[in-house]
DNA sequence: CTAAATAGGGATATCCATTGTCCGTAATAG
DNA sequence: CTATTACGGACAATGGATATCCCTATTTAG
């Protein structure tokens, strides 16, 4: 069980549009080249956090991607969710339903207790992405990449920016 | 992502386990019996749990599986690792290396920031099913199920018991 | 106004893990 | 000796992830 790596994808497109300045955009072409990705499979996932509102798009030349709301506001859940989906990482199949000692007309009154823990642990790992936003990722980042690396990236973007 | 239904089926089976007498043992058919389940496909569920240490198996008529440890030692992470393995479920593919600002001798101090929190998020998941036993799992379960219930699975299981 | 660049989406192909079945082998209980 | 079991290898079917291609509508730049 491992995540797409479309996720991996969507996690670093969305660093860089947080170091975007205000209103600009960048294309899929310049993200595609800035991560050394196929172009049009990434497309796919920035339309993933297109259709879960995570980012703003516009057409033409100039056209591209900027996040939709402030880093402060976007966790690393939210875009985890747009690529991978909210479906919980664990299926109940109801195989308890199975006990040949079962009566015909038992009706469970609870979840599987089975489920129920897997489903606890599948929260506390959401819970744990919910925690962490872009603007804390940011901050990580302008901390321990080096200063001269840091900025030919953020010159590097600005130029491409529409 | 979902886990596999294999890790369901080890789950359900490792319960059904906990409950059985001392020194006896259940074999593939009667658990795949029990839970409606192809025997020749949970027989490679089972043949994780043995490889992992978790179970203890005989041959021969009589033969099958018990538990190789008391169910207060057993955890969930123990069964969910078995037989999902114990790669982590975020894969870094360091696509940060292609960032074209990047001077050629650049040598990383640290793991990639995306994927230490999404590790982060991962080893949540882990704690949390480490932080369950079977003992609990049965707990939980006699307390919740029908008295009658309860019994004529533990005298289902004990009948098949070899 | 025109041409180029863009997001978006549908169709398709490829690859690989999961799911599932079948059979042969060695060991063991009765 | 015979039936039953775990084990493991081989194999097929299925479905999701990965990847590419192409068409459309839209918008900006010139």
């Amino acid at each position: 069980m491992i995540l797409k790596s479309q996720v991996e994808w969507a996690l670093h497109c969305c660093a860089i549009l947080a170091g975007l300045p205000e209103g600009r955009y960048l294309s899929t072409k310049a993200l595609a080249e800035f991560h050394g990705l196929p172009k049009e499979y990434l497309s796919k996932a920035l339309q993933s956090l297109s259709q879960a509102g995570l980012v703003h798009t516009t057409l033409g030349p100039s056209g591209g991607y900027r996040l939709a709301r402030s880093p402060e506001e976007l966790t690393f859940l939210d875009i985890v969710e747009a690529v991978e989906g909210k479906t919980r990482t664990f299926v109940c199949n109801e195989i308890r339903a199975n006990n040949p000692c079962r009566p015909k007309d038992h009706c469970d009154s609870a979840p599987c207790a089975i489920a129920r823990v897997m489903w606890g642990a599948d929260e506390a790992w959401r819970q744990k992405l919910r925690s962490v936003t872009l603007a804390d990722l940011g901050r990580t980042l302008a901390q321990e990449l080096p200063p001269s690396l840091w900025q030919d990236t953020i010159d590097w973007v600005e130029d491409r920016a529409g």
